[in-house]
RNA sequence: GUGAACGUAGCUCAGUGGUAGAGCUCCGGCUUGUGGUGCCGGCGGUCGCGGGUUCGAAUCCCGUCGUUCACCCCA
């Protein structure tokens, strides 16, 4: 930084009019959320360092080399929440929400930090809407988490959407596929690169995912982890597949769907939009039935998504509906005498529940008509002192033009 | 964190060594009480920042900050 400030790398400003498009997203969160019964919930923006350590866990590149951490006063390892689910369970543990009636289902907006490399659709500081369901295994829950968040897509009308699921099985299973898993890549070790041979055993089930050639040559011949699964873990991930083809969602299983947290049990699960490059995930989630326990709680399943706010704006680019600015009339005084004479006018229109906007600057009659017109007023009311002299006023219709005198006690019966 | 491209007015951009430009936006006038089209005028710039080369740098060189793209990772 050097002369003026700007917002530090990786943070944004977002200024009207983009507020309205974002406000309108949040605002049809908010309503898809409450159709599915679900409670909003606010965590702390920072938590003791502890829960996203053994939360989120030491072998994602998250804990690892993304969290924004510092001491505080009171020599407190803190940390600024990288991501939402570790903070609910905290919370949940905390309050022993496991009393209550069970599943609880929450909601949240909130910001994220994360020390990234800032790109498009990347940021260190980005909002998530996510949900959160804890305490029931049921399969029944995995296809409602996905189906809201499908819901929340559709009513945006976010296009080429994409859904990605897969199952990393529960400990068993996972630890079974390790054994024959990592053998494997150490007999290829040779064809493996040097960071692909350095998570060997720390997460090998990272390199499914790799992008490299030579990698990907030696985790096609790995043993799939779906061959695997527990009888459970199998059946789960049947239900869940039979539950959304009766909601007609659309999805593509995909065994090397592998995602950034150490806590995911059976299903995962990630939705992307084709028209965002390289950062295509809108959002994704997944189960997470040993994190409860992690974090000092009794055992709880639970599963949750989150989607990203900004991400989601990018997609939405074009298509996306603003919140109207709901401003309905816009008062216009001729006469500097009269602007703080009719104050009490345009508090009376405000107190009926008529969105005013007026003058601010001292413009002429001109300039306040195109103000009105610029701001998206319906009707302008002009009163000049003419027309105050008489108690009446000019209102405009603005879409017509059509003019009619009323009188000032009346006006706020003829706006409304 | 690594590699590459880019950074000029509020916005989109032109200008590649010789006095900083256009369109849009904003403000005002043509219309002494009427917007969305037209015409005229005005406001607005440490050319990201710092250093260097040069008689002279927006332009060339170095550094730095930021953005974008790829890797990586993820929302």
């Amino acid at each position: 930084m050097s002369g003026r400030p700007s917002a530090p790398r990786g943070t944004h400003d977002v200024l009207p009019p983009e507020t309205r498009r974002r406000e309108h997203l949040i605002d049809t969160a908010r309503a898809v959320f409450e159709m599915y019964a679900y409670e909003a919930i606010v965590t702390p923006t920072f938590e003791e360092t502890e829960v996203f350590v053994r939360g989120v866990g030491t072998s994602t590149d998250i804990v690892r080399k993304e969290m924004y951490s510092f001491t505080d006063q009171g020599g407190r390892e803190l940390t600024l929440r990288p991501e939402g689910t570790a903070s609910v369970a905290r919370a949940f543990v905390q309050h022993g929400m496991h009393k209550l009636q069970l599943p609880v289902k929450l909601w949240y907006l909130a910001p994220m930090f994360r020390q990234e490399a800032p790109q498009k659709g990347r940021f260190r500081e980005h909002y998530q809407l996510g949900i959160e369901v804890l305490g029931s295994d049921s399969p029944l829950v995995d296809i409602e988490v996905i189906a809201v968040l499908a819901d929340l897509y559709e009513r945006l009308r976010v296009p080429k959407l994409g859904l990605r699921i897969s199952s990393m099985g529960d400990p068993d299973s996972r630890a079974a596929h390790r054994e024959a898993l990592i053998p494997h890549l150490e007999r290829n070790a040779g064809r493996l690169t040097e960071e692909a041979r350095g998570r060997i055993t720390e997460n090998p089930l990272r390199l499914f995912d790799s992008k490299d050639q030579s990698v990907q040559s030696v985790m096609a011949e790995a043993p799939p982890l779906g061959d695997y699964l527990s009888a459970d873990a199998r059946a789960h991930y049947g239900a869940v597949l039979l539950g959304l083809d009766k909601l007609a969602i659309a999805y593509e299983t995909d065994s090397t769907l592998v995602r950034g947290m150490d806590y995911y049990t059976k299903t995962v699960f990630e939705f992307t939009c084709g028209n965002l490059g390289a950062q295509s995930a809108i959002g994704g989630g997944g189960r997470y039935d040993g994190l409860v326990e992690q974090l000092g709680g009794p055992p709880t399943p639970g599963i949750g998504f989150g989607t990203g706010v900004e991400r989601l704006m990018l997609a939405l680019e074009g298509v996306g509906e603003n919140r109207p600015s709901g401003l309905r009339c816009y008062v216009a005084i001729l006469d500097d005498d009269l602007r703080v004479e009719l104050l009490p006018l345009i508090g009376g229109l405000r107190s009926a529940g008529i969105s005013v906007e007026t003058d601010l600057r001292g413009r002429g009659l001109k300039a306040m008509m195109k103000h009105a017109a610029s701001r998206g007023a319906e009707q302008a009311v002009i009163i000049g002192r003419r027309d105050y002299d008489d108690g009446v006023a000019t209102v405009r219709d603005m879409r017509s033009g059509d003019q009619q005198q009323v009188p000032l006690d009346q006006l706020a019966e003829v706006l409304a």
